[in-house]
DNA sequence: TCATTAATACGAATTTAATCGTATATTCGG
DNA sequence: CCGAATATACGATTAAATTCGTATTAATGA
């Protein structure tokens, strides 16, 4: 129960954990730095939502200080999955292989990738 | 810019286009019957949703019968495509791969699906 | 024909996400 | 010590998505 809601962060939210996952640790005002390169919003529309997920459990704090050190509190690889596998429901009729061949379909792949998932293809197919 | 927004399409808009890119052509009350197997909504938030999809863009439709017909305006292909894309980008830091490893890692796949991506792969060697 | 059923149109309420202004407290340089 | 800079807290607003009630119109069948 302690994941359910934690898994669908919402895209600002998501945003920000991804910094989180950079950094590890992180102020406030680091992570508003990081977003201001690409986005543009005020300070406290960054505190705020770091506020709110905290009450939500998506970051965890350290207060101790006074200026507050925030670090993720959901697991980056269970939430790509999770998100992941909602969009292979909603968007790819529930088939996986559907949503990798778009993907890899899609954009060049350098001859390295390709090999990584050839191995990763080689274990499935032991199974 | 025709396409632009019409990628984009909310959660609830989704679960509609994916109706209507199986059916090819479907009235409002065929879509709805179909959402209510796994939703809990009624008939005219159905149709709200049609009609501004409508609007949009989203969708076509043939309103020369009393039950208007209506059908996917947006190509599916390319709406997968788009989705993909942010996704790859706001969470596996921009890497394809990535997310086809979480992607495959994630859920038994079959025999046969391994083999159409082998295939797949195969062709991307050969590029 | 007339009552019931079923369709669209449309306005409005609700919910959630995102943004920001302002109040207040703390720190730090001079 | 004092003022400027910087922090958090918090309320309020905006915007968008979703939901639904109700009015109206059309078809259907007994």
């Amino acid at each position: 129960m302690s994941t359910a809601k934690h898994l669908k962060p919402t895209e600002s939210e998501l945003e920000i954990l991804q910094v989180l996952w950079n950094k590890g640790l992180a102020t406030v005002r680091e992570v508003h730095e990081e977003l201001s390169k690409t986005k543009d919003a005020g300070y406290t529309t960054t505190l705020k939502l770091m506020q709110i997920m905290n009450e939500k459990g998506l970051v965890k704090r350290d207060n101790s200080m006074r200026s507050h050190v925030y670090q993720a509190a959901v697991n980056k690889e269970k939430t790509q999955k999770h998100l992941l596998n909602k969009m292979i429901d909603s968007l790819f009729g529930g088939s996986p292989t559907q949503l990798v061949i778009q993907a890899l379909g899609n954009s060049k792949t350098s001859t390295e990738e390709l090999a990584k998932i050839q191995q990763l293809l080689d274990n499935l197919k032991k199974q």
